[in-house]
DNA sequence: GCATTGAAAACAAACGATTGATGCATCAGA
DNA sequence: TCTGATGCATCAATCGTTTGTTTTCAATGC
């Protein structure tokens, strides 16, 4: 094996992974890929099986990734509400980092053969159960309002920190970390008990309108 | 005109709407769209002019349809809060009431062609203005915590209900509007003060470890 | 009440282009 | 020289679309 296999594959997958989350899977032709390479397409294919076949290997390098991060988060902490907090912040770091990949697990899996499918799957699963399990701690605890759904929260916030990925790059103004803090800090704020007393004054001395007119806020 | 041409028309675009969105956009054929309906491909050209014509036309449907829906919220009531969380209870209804044609708009929106995007790409950020606008109102009126990013919270918010039609079903275990006010609560919540009081408490106190095992909630 | 007409609606056949994939030839480097 | 790596030519299938023809059926004339 020449020493530059390796890269040429690093080379295949990465410039597919680019051009799938641009173009969308189905819409990549082995020949935009093979272009990007600058390779023929048939030639690809000493490098890999089938079209479908890059699409899994490169899924599931996302999954062991994803694997890997969330190990680091300590689950015994003792507070469920602030090892919520540190999960969450990770999965937005994961989604800022790793968005390509993330865009199109999210929106082509499907297409991945279904008896390769169950390598990947259960990655999704566990994200949500994690979730889950918290929310469900914090409730028991009395952290959370007494009517909460835990379910529907759960399920609100595992689909929210799912969609981090499509509006937070690693090189925005602010450092990642930190927006990710902050991104974890809003919603575990959502099954937070609500302080009452701001509540109540700000809605009993009936304030004064907003600048911003109705009209403004409803362009066209 | 015949009687049934509007059927016809009616038919075409439904059939479309579930290919669309069970296989995605360039996954559909024309052929598989005629095969549903009963007709040959060829006869499709009848009725559409393109295949990316007939997406145009699905999702301008969808948007004049959330137009309608939107326009129904009050927003002069004088609590952003509460305007934020009626509009985001209207917007879960809606992404639930038309899932379909949602996940087709956030999936497969780019195959419209971009001289034929502008008329329907506006509502979308219509939405996050609209949240960005009560998210900042709120911050003013001092009913967020001080130190909240309101351009992140908005973000945040407007995925989240974004992501809502992914798994809430109209004909769910629970009425849909009840369930929707809950989400609605639920994000609200997030950019809400949280009771220092309940946190404190519970923190000092030193609560034992949750009957689920960190083990448990790492399944694998 | 029946035949005629004309447009709407669908069929039938084919178009060129592109698709994912294959087999074999070839070239370069160890 | 031998093998990993790529070029080259080509495959059958399918793609979206077009064209010309045929069928269907309601309105019309008598």
């Amino acid at each position: 094996m020449r020493a530059d296999a390796a890269e040429r594959w690093q080379q295949i997958t990465r410039v597919a992974t680019d051009l799938f989350r641009r173009k969308g899977f189905s819409s990549t032709s082995m020949q935009d890929i093979s272009d990007a390479v600058g390779l023929l397409k048939g030639s690809l294919y000493y490098y890999i099986d089938s079209k479908e076949d890059l699409l899994f290997e490169i899924l599931r390098d996302l999954h062991k990734d994803g694997e890997r991060i969330i190990a680091q988060v300590n689950f015994d902490s003792g507070d469920p509400l602030t090892e919520l907090r540190t999960y969450l912040k990770q999965c937005a770091v994961f989604g800022a980092l790793h968005a390509d990949r993330l865009a199109i697990f999210l929106r082509d899996f499907h297409y991945v053969p279904p008896e390769r499918q169950g390598e990947i799957i259960s990655e999704r699963k566990m994200y949500q159960r994690t979730v889950a399990t918290l929310v469900k701690e914090a409730k028991e605890l009395g952290l959370t309002p007494p009517h909460l759904d835990i379910s529907l929260a759960a399920t609100l916030i595992s689909g929210a920190v799912a969609g981090v990925h499509e509006w937070l790059h690693p090189d925005g103004p602010r450092p990642l970390d930190q927006a990710a803090g902050d991104i974890a800090e809003v919603l575990t704020n959502s099954i937070r008990i609500p302080s009452e007393a701001v509540v109540k004054s700000v809605a009993k001395k009936g304030r004064p309108r907003a600048k911003v007119s109705s009209k403004a806020r409803r362009p066209a």
